[in-house]
DNA sequence: GCATCTCTCTACCACCTGGTAGACAAACGT
DNA sequence: ACGTTTGTCTACCAGGTGGTAGAGAGATGC
């Protein structure tokens, strides 16, 4: 049967219901609808539906990670990384904004389903906060840092979900718009 | 039986519920248990979920106007009503965030329940659209306020649901936060 | 050729959902 | 005193939910 590409097309169906209309308003049927295959099959390569969020988050969080890993990659080496990232945050956003406001939506679910989240998002949080205080910072300062981190992040999800409301009420976000959102989130993470 | 107080405390149980899990998401059964009664006592005061929405919604929009109105009412005679209408929705998000939060939800439930939401909004939208243009401005103008106004509630609602994704995160969100929140917003409006 | 593995399906199930019908009791109008 | 109105309840119902059991069709390995 030539290695299906169900599971993928499961996880990418399922990530647009979770995005669009919340994890719990997203039946499996619905999924199933939309993939084009029967409910059954998507337990077959997900146990359960928190399987599935999970699989989905995990697939989010690591393309979103993989994205900014390329970013601090391939900058130009005279210049900070934190541009070069908020650049690839914002080009992704605006690729795949479904990607972001997934984040926000599993953010609801409490801690069962923010667990695996946040032991994903974790040690990569520490490793960006270390690297945005500088080396040889003391830990306060890489405290800060990591705050600072995390109301970026905040600040990031916060903007898809804006885009996807200007959306809905009929205002296309323009370039403009996504240029004023780029030197705010400078201003967040560069205080 | 003294006319009881029970639709208010229906409101108030399914506006937290509504923002902080979705609509779809939360059940009347749900509703119904956080208030202590039966679920068909809400459908007695409610006829259907729908209507329900279109209470909560109602109430929360209604909330939001006349906060607006106190702050344009009892600004300070030389200073723009923008400034004093700002702080009043930022105060008011503070307080009674849920209030915005959902708005964010309503808009994802299709123009089914976004149509009274609009029908109550539009004149109010045209007539702030007009005050913040000036008098005598040219429709063109006039126009380009409203693209404004409808950014800057954008800009509000996704400010909210950013200060929840933060409290969720750990990270509550302080007076430093809230003081760029509001630079930013006016940013917005007075380009 | 045949057993096995992979993948999707049909047939169910128990439970939850929004909603209807109507009983019942307290308060009210006259 | 007594019918009516008001507010809440119990008892259901049809349809949708996540999930289980297992059949069957192709491909694969020997």
């Amino acid at each position: 049967m030539a290695r299906s590409d169900t599971r993928e097309r499961i996880l990418a169906a399922a990530l647009a219901g979770f995005a669009r209309r919340g994890v719990e308003a997203t039946s499996l049927d619905d999924v199933a609808e939309a993939v084009g295959v029967r409910k059954q099959t998507i337990l077959y390569w997900f146990g359960s539906k928190d399987a599935l969020v999970t699989g989905v988050v995990e697939e989010a969080v690591g393309e979103l990670g993989e994205a900014l890993d390329r970013a601090v990659a391939a900058r130009r080496p005279g210049r900070s990384a934190t541009g070069a990232v908020v650049d690839e945050v914002l080009r992704l956003g605006a690729r795949r904004p479904d990607l972001l406001v997934l984040l926000r939506e599993v953010s609801r679910l409490g801690s069962a389903a923010t667990g695996p989240l946040a032991e994903t998002i974790g040690p990569r949080l520490d490793g960006a906060a270390a690297a945005l205080a500088g080396p040889g910072a003391d830990p306060a300062a890489r405290e800060r840092s990591r705050r600072r981190l995390v109301e970026a992040g905040a600040r990031v999800i916060a903007t898809a979900v804006e885009a996807q409301l200007l959306t809905e009420m009929g205002v296309e976000p323009d370039r403009a718009w996504l240029r004023r959102r780029r030197s705010d989130l400078l201003a967040v993470l560069e205080g």
